[in-house]
DNA sequence: AAGTGGTCTAGACCACGGC
DNA sequence: CCGTGGTCTAGACCACTTC
């Protein structure tokens, strides 16, 4: 038997597609055994290190748990923690409509040290986009991005009236972000971020700084937000 | 020949522990090339499946880095984002020997929300702990910690005067701690933190509640930290 | 005792990278 | 071209869980 199937797949991840669909269907529930190592060789006709690849990889990734003694079960869905999310996927995931208001567009070449940060030269022209987040009509964060706008030139046009900026950048512009360093502080509301977020100057705001990476490994953004503090709390989950 | 070496150790594991020592104790650095599978193979007297087991094991944890047709090359020392880490270990980490003074200690019965989220009965007898963290001579943050004094009873006696609290539970109590889920969020200084801080009241506070799980999924230690604007930033790195 | 996953053998062919 | 990793075979024995 040839090994790797005519369109290049290995047999192991066919397996994997099959029993991951049976998953993803609902037709196998949390806590249902799977296939085991001997039954899938059997039904897929290949030997038992090929059947034990496909489980195995498929419980490193999350999506089966393997009992020695016991068989192999469909996983409890995984919580995503610490997962990089855009405000509207954030918004969509806990039911809710993420609604913003754009308080400036512009194009500015003066902003060195966010130029640098994105690997850019000093003065480049950067697109910087200013919104206030909304939870119901409440404000409870202003978050600012830069982006280079020779690399994006039909952002400046203004297509972001309602559309999500990663949605955009992966869909228009082909570009797949893969990771975000977050620098996390506190600091004290100005006077301008007080009026935009309906608070007294002064207000502790929790500040996040975040660069974003495409797969590649570039900086490609990079975003500043200011967050009510009360409306808005973060959470992660660390590991030892 | 037996699978299994005398005590126990699975051949693939004792093949990746020579050369998981080979690159700890520097003989191997960065972008060396590992022995490949076949060299490894006879070395060891093993299958090459044994071999490749070791070798895609270990780059599977970040030691090695495959690359097909060309090698098994030393990764580049990764740099561990959203680790799990005591004060201690922190400072450690940069070179630094942290400092804190003891505020208080006591047990308390009263804390039903802190035992709520541990887990534990509502009037539980909880450990508390607050200490100042230095660095240099500057306090910068407030961290009290909450625990249950039945579990870990030789804790109010006073042992952590200079001993790290991580090092006593991993260690005196053989507790295995796993990840901590944290909410972070801004506060405001009350007039107590801002006197042990040294601030001025309402300054701008980080605030990072923690809550520490072992392996078995226990939550056991609760941690409220507020850190001073300014002197302190979290840094994160979130996937996509 | 039967069935499961965990480890292992002694080979094979393919795809890729560098010389 | 040769050596590398990637996939695969057709078995084997062991350790563990369940009955």
């Amino acid at each position: 038997m040839t090994p790797i199937s005519r369109n290049g797949e290995p047999t192991y991840k066919r397996i994997q597609n099959v029993i991951r669909k049976r998953i993803e269907s609902g037709l196998l529930k949390p806590g249902d055994a799977v296939a085991s190592e001997r039954e899938l060789a059997k039904m897929h006709k290949v030997s038992l290190m090929t059947a034990r690849h496909a489980l195995a990889d498929l419980a490193r990734e999350g999506m089966v748990e393997r009992r020695h003694g016991s068989g192999t079960f469909v996983a409890p869905p995984k919580i995503h923690f610490n997962k990089l999310m855009s405000y509207t996927e954030q918004m969509a995931s806990r039911g809710l409509v993420g609604r913003s208001k754009i308080i400036s567009a512009s194009v500015r070449d003066n902003e060195h040290e966010i130029a640098a940060r994105l690997s850019l030269p000093s003065s480049s022209h950067l697109f910087m986009l200013e919104r206030v987040r909304q939870a119901g009509d409440e404000p409870f964060a202003l978050e600012t991005c830069y982006l280079s706008a020779d690399e994006f030139p039909a952002l400046a046009g203004g297509t972001l009236e309602r559309g999500s900026l990663f949605v955009t950048l992966e869909h228009e512009y082909g570009v797949e972000l893969a990771y975000a360093d977050e620098e996390i502080d506190a600091t004290a509301a100005d006077l301008k971020t007080a009026e935009l977020l309906a608070l007294p100057r002064g207000s502790p705001l929790l500040r996040i700084r975040q660069l974003i990476f495409t797969t590649k490994g570039r900086a490609c953004l990079y975003v500043l937000g200011l967050y009510r503090s009360g409306r808005h709390t973060l959470v992660i989950r660390r590991f030892r």
